[in-house]
RNA sequence: GGGCCCGUAGCUUAGCCUGGUAUGAGCGCACGGCUGAUAACCGUGAGGUCACGCGUUCAAAUCGCGUCGGGCCCA
């Protein structure tokens, strides 16, 4: 049985009910078992860190591969779907940190890592549930029962399994590297971990003074004062020109070399009143100097260096032209000194604090803090040119915050820039969405990528197997658990630190082989999701069977994360992608384009949206928002628009069921096929639509244009369905006893719905359940148990007709006209009109047998449609032209004018044709020609136009007493109608009315309708009198065109 | 400083690839209409320097260059 259903679409209970409803029935294993078998559609979940909790983007991302999964399992596709979660690194370590208070990794340490880990675990795993429920009231079926964890055995055995790989293939470096280092949680910081902004620091220029020359500086300039005890050379760029001026300020003359064109602006900086220029001096000459550190009485490893000028191409001319180098601090000047031998001087410790080698005055102290000493010593030196302060963007811990400083330690390192160019290869075999995602940001992306230092000094990560031998210094890389056991002779229930660390293994040596205490960088966790999903390296089949992946899809900040290191680790591991094809989605910002930020106070929250709309209207909003690829701009009116659409959809869906469950209404005794001869053209229009939207929709799903189907489908339901074609068929669900014209409009609204609630399934998915459920389970049990069970809804092409969908857009736009003409001389709908005449200008008009809904839709009692150019009947106007007639008659002139004007216009216009015309004036024949008078066509009166695309329709508003009844008519019952639905009466019921009117020739008018009003409103007596005693439950009096009505009715 | 994307009505946006009058669309606003889906719906109207500048072209929202603003990423 089809049951009746609220009022409203009300979200909240729909969900909470298609809920139970799949928990109780299991929906979700079932139609994940259905399709076992299938065509593979391997998905992988990009694994959100295990924060606690999602956010908008996060949201979004998942309704998005929720949708697409959906689709691709109702296309017969068994999908593998498992949620992915990263669960290691520095955020849960900084946060269980937070909640003991520790300041250091040496708390940690006399805490016990054992018990820290087992901390961080613990919060990891509860914020993974956490979220879990949140995903879940999307609607998001993933595999939540069996999802990946980064932090589990057979996850830690893919990165090992991966990173023996690497080192088979000889990709796996050690190696003494400056690298991005957070001086808090001591230890390196990928690319990717590091976060910029705006910060103050000091801008200061320095004179390094030149061996030999006396008081002769080569100027550089630097944000980091605390590198110069650090310097071990000065860089200049091979094509300036450098120039050796005197300069000279109060009492003072200094040699100062600068690049030439920069010379005026850093004589100002150094408050210098004049110079003259001594020499100029070529980059090659450059080289020839030899120079001082500027510190060399405080750092006392400064005079063991040789100081030189070097050139080099990352000088730009800005500031001085010339660059201190210091190797042990920064990324360019390690590649300077590498290519030039210098010593990569580092007296900087892990904790950022300087250690014994800087010398006795700056030792212990933390490099931030030594800055402002260390310009002073510069000054007390006479070496500081000028000092300031500078706003620039500076790195900081994507962690923590606190601002990174460079060092050069030993780290263990993949060269990927051994793998560039076939990286570069293999993005040409991904299918990139949109394509620019690939060809232009990722290949961007990739030919800047550096080697990835991939270890970590830290605790909560998956430790590096790696395994040095402390003799011989031989390296392994062990890649199972199992390996381990065999070779050590001991079995860990638990891969992570720090039990692993105590893993000692013998060497071929004979020498004892130690792990290296790191962790491994968490990019590099998600990195080998593809195949630790499938448990590889423990299985074997799973992989050979699915990978690589088919699709996966994240925001556009994973170019530089999640797609860039699986590429990375696949191309090591595999040598190949291990992925098919990328949709790359956007952020979401607020309503004016800026990110969301607690210090903006603009953050909607994912709840907030849920609980004040439901699941469907969030997921069917982001999807249609805007492509998926451009910045989702939140705006709550636009959600809100999202709610009405799909109330309007409800309502829809409502407004048939009443009816059929009145009739019994059974699709399966009346088909399409059998009512076939019942249908009219509107029927088969909305059938051809509702192909079409299939058609349409499955294109734009391939193409993974989401937004376009979401808008399609509204399109459809607001347009198609709701506003036009339920109109359409009202009358008909108004009929009585069987008739076919009704059951072919039952057929076929129930044929729409059926249809839509499957294209829509995938995107609101608890709203089409609702319907099916009611709509298709409601009346046969032998359908699929769920909506989401069901064959996706492919375009039948031969119930597509192309012609009838323009014919009806046609029809459409005619009806707008006439209803334009209709309001110019105010007559309104409810009130028939004898005719409405089609004028197109070029093309013929073919209505394709709608005449009838055109007619019904514009209240009108015929349609005629003229040929092309054709006008209706004008009136003609003749107007005498008395500049030509004054001349010719004279004094007789205004009797010819007056003649004119009583002339008949057409007669007139006929004889002009053929040569002149005669006219007369009380009873005087004048002559004229056609230059005496002016033509003009004008609509007669009873003729309202209006202009549609392609011509004129005009409605013939001739108010004939026929005519006038019907108006009459329509407007008493409409009156009625309200009343019976004032006393909440069921369509059904049947009733009495009474209805007094004060005015003889209105009431006769009415009564010759009294058949036709008391079957509308379904009444058994009607009662129409001049003077009479109203009765009824409900009495009201109504003012109809000025006149007023008393009219009483009660329920039989 | 560099790469990629975005900028069209008060708001959200279509159109841009493939140049040819923006009847653009929805929301909001004003006026009118409709009424057994009704907290729904229809019509009409007001509302645009298509971010700005330069160029290519008979013709630019659309193509090119530059600037500004926003986003992501990098240095």
């Amino acid at each position: 049985m089809i049951s009746a259903v609220s009022g409203q679409y009300n979200a909240h209970d729909i969900e909470d009910q298609i809920r139970e409803f799949w928990e109780k029935s299991g929906a979700y294993r079932k139609v994940r078992a259905l399709r076992k078998g299938g065509k593979r559609f391997f998905f992988v979940d990009g694994p959100p860190y295990t924060t606690g909790r999602i956010h908008l983007g996060t949201a979004w991302n998942k309704v998005i591969k929720d949708s697409v999964l959906r689709y691709k399992s109702m296309n017969g596709f068994e999908v593998k779907d498992r949620a992915g979660w990263d669960m290691h690194g520095l955020p849960i370590e900084v946060k269980v940190e937070e909640s003991f208070g520790f300041k250091s990794k040496k708390d940690i340490e006399s805490y016990g890592v054992d018990k820290f880990i087992q901390r961080c675990k613990e919060f990891a795993l509860r914020q993974m549930d956490d979220m879990t429920l949140q995903f879940k009231s999307l609607g998001a079926w993933l595999d939540w029962e069996d999802p990946y964890m980064t932090l589990k055995n057979e996850y830690i055995e893919a990165a090992w399994w991966t990173l023996k790989k690497a080192h088979e293939h000889n990709l796996l470096e050690r190696g003494l590297r400056v690298i991005n280092w957070c001086p808090r949680c001591q230890t390196a910081l990928a690319d990717a971990e590091v976060e910029y902004w705006d910060e103050m620091d000091y801008s200061i220029y320095v004179k390094f003074p030149i061996q030999g020359e006396d008081c002769t500086y080569i100027v550089i300039w630097t944000t980091t004062p605390w590198t110069i005890p650090a310097n071990v050379a000065i860089a200049v760029h091979p094509k300036f020109e450098y120039s050796k001026v005197r300069a000279y300020k109060e009492g003072q003359v200094d040699v100062l070399i600068i690049a030439s064109e920069l010379v005026e602006s850093v004589l100002k900086e150094g408050r210098y009143k004049d110079y003259e220029l001594l020499e100029r001096l070529t980059a090659e000459e450059m080289k020839d100097l030899k120079y001082d550190s500027p510190l060399i009485d405080i750092v006392p490893h400064q005079e063991q260096i040789i100081h030189k000028v070097y050139t080099a191409e990352f000088v730009t001319a800005e500031r001085t032209g010339c660059v201190h180098i210091a190797p042990g601090h920064g990324i360019e000047d390690f590649e300077l000194g590498l290519e030039n031998d210098l010593e990569v001087f580092c007296p900087v410790g892990e904790d950022g604090c300087y250690t014994e080698d800087v010398g006795p005055k700056y030792k212990g102290k933390f490099v931030k803090e030594a800055d402002n000493e260390i310009i002073l010593d510069l000054v007390s030196n006479g070496l500081l040119l000028a000092q300031g302060k500078l706003e620039h963007r500076y790195g900081h811990c994507w962690r923590c915050k606190t601002p990174i400083i460079f060092i050069a330690t030993r780290q263990w390192f993949l060269k990927i820039s051994d793998l560039r160019g076939k990286m570069l290869d293999e993005i040409g075999n991904i299918i990139w969405h949109p394509d620019w995602a690939g060809s232009a940001r990722f290949a961007d992306w990739i030919s800047n990528a550096r080697d990835w230092c991939i270890s970590r000094q830290r605790y909560w990560g998956i430790p590096l197997p790696i395994w040095s031998c402390q003799k011989c210094g031989h390296i392994d890389v062990v890649g199972t658990a199992d390996e381990l056991e065999q070779r050590s002779g001991q079995k860990l229930l638990d891969l992570h630190r720090p039990e692993v660390d105590d893993v000692v293994l013998e060497c071929l040596c004979g020498g004892k082989m130690e792990r290296s205490k790191d962790v491994f960088d968490v990019w590099f966790d998600s990195a080998v999701a593809s195949w630790a999903t499938l448990r590889f390296p423990r299985e074997q089949n799973e992989f050979n069977e699915w990978w690589p992946a088919d699709f996966i899809t994240e925001g556009h900040d994973q170019t530089r994360g999640w797609f860039y290191s699986q590429l990375g680790a696949s191309m090591v591991s595999f040598g190949q992608a291990p992925y098919k094809s990328v949709l790359m989605h956007g952020f979401t910002l607020d309503e004016q384009g800026r990110k969301m930020s607690k210090s903006i106070g603009n953050v909607v929250q994912p709840e907030q949206v849920l609980n004040k709309y439901g699941a469907d209207i969030l997921r069917f909003y982001v999807l249609s928002a805007n492509a998926p690829w451009d910045d989702l701009h939140f705006s709550w009116e636009a959600v809100e628009n999202v709610g009405r659409m799909l109330n309007i959809f409800w309502n829809a869906y409502r407004f048939a069921l009443p009816y059929m469950i009145l009739d019994r209404f059974d699709p399966s005794k009346g088909d399409l096929s059998g009512l076939r001869t019942a249908l009219r053209m509107e029927d088969l229009w909305i059938i051809s639509r509702i192909n079409t939207l299939a058609q349409e929709v499955t294109l734009n799903m391939e193409r993974y244009e989401l937004h376009r189907v979401a808008r399609a489908i509204s399109e459809f339901i607001l347009e198609d369905l709701s506003r036009w074609y339920i109109q359409l068929i009202r009358p008909r669900t108004w009929i009585e006893q069987d008739d076919p014209d009704k059951l072919a409009a039952y057929c076929t609204i129930y044929e729409v719905l059926t249809i839509l609630c499957k294209l829509i399934a995938p995107f609101t998915p608890f709203l089409a359940e609702s319907i099916y459920q009611n709509l298709v389970r409601g009346l046969s049990s032998a359908e699929p148990e769920s909506v989401h069970m069901c064959d996706w809804p492919v375009a039948k092409k031969e119930l597509i007709d192309e012609k009838l969908e323009i014919s009806m857009s046609l029809v459409r736009e005619l009806g707008e006209a006439a209803s334009n003409a209709r309001q110019k001389v105010g007559r309104k709908l409810r009130w028939p009109v004898s005719e409405i005449i089609i004028s197109p200008s070029n093309e013929p008009v073919d209505l394709c047998g709608l005449e009838s809904v055109l007619r019904g839709q514009t209240n009108s009692k015929k349609i005629t449609i003229l040929s092309p150019g054709q006008t209706p009947k004008m009136n003609l106007e003749l107007l005498p032209v008395q500049r030509q007639i004054g001349p010719i008659y004279k004094g007789a002139a205004m009797n010819v004018i007056q003649a004119i004007k009583s002339a008949d216009p057409f007669e007139v216009k006929g004889h002009l044709e053929r040569g002149e015309a005669v006219v007369s004036w009380e009873g005087i024949s004048y002559s004229i020609n056609k230059d005496m008078v002016q033509f003009k066509e004008t609509p007669p009166g009873n003729l309202s136009a209006a202009p549609y695309t392609r011509g004129i329709l005009y409605v013939d508003v001739t108010l004939t007493t026929e005519l006038e009844a019907e108006g009459f008519a329509r407007e008493v019952i409409r009156r009625i109608q309200d009343m019976r639905k004032e006393l909440d009466l069921r369509v059904e019921d049947q009733i009495n009315v009474f209805i007094e009117l004060n005015d003889e020739r209105i009431l006769r008018l009415i009564e010759a309708k009294r058949d036709y009003i008391a079957g509308e409103v379904r009444a058994i007596n009607l009662e129409l009198a001049k003077k009479m005693q109203i009765r009824g439950k409900l009495v009201k009096e109504w003012a109809i065109e000025d006149l007023k009505f008393k009219i009483g009715l009660n329920r039989i």
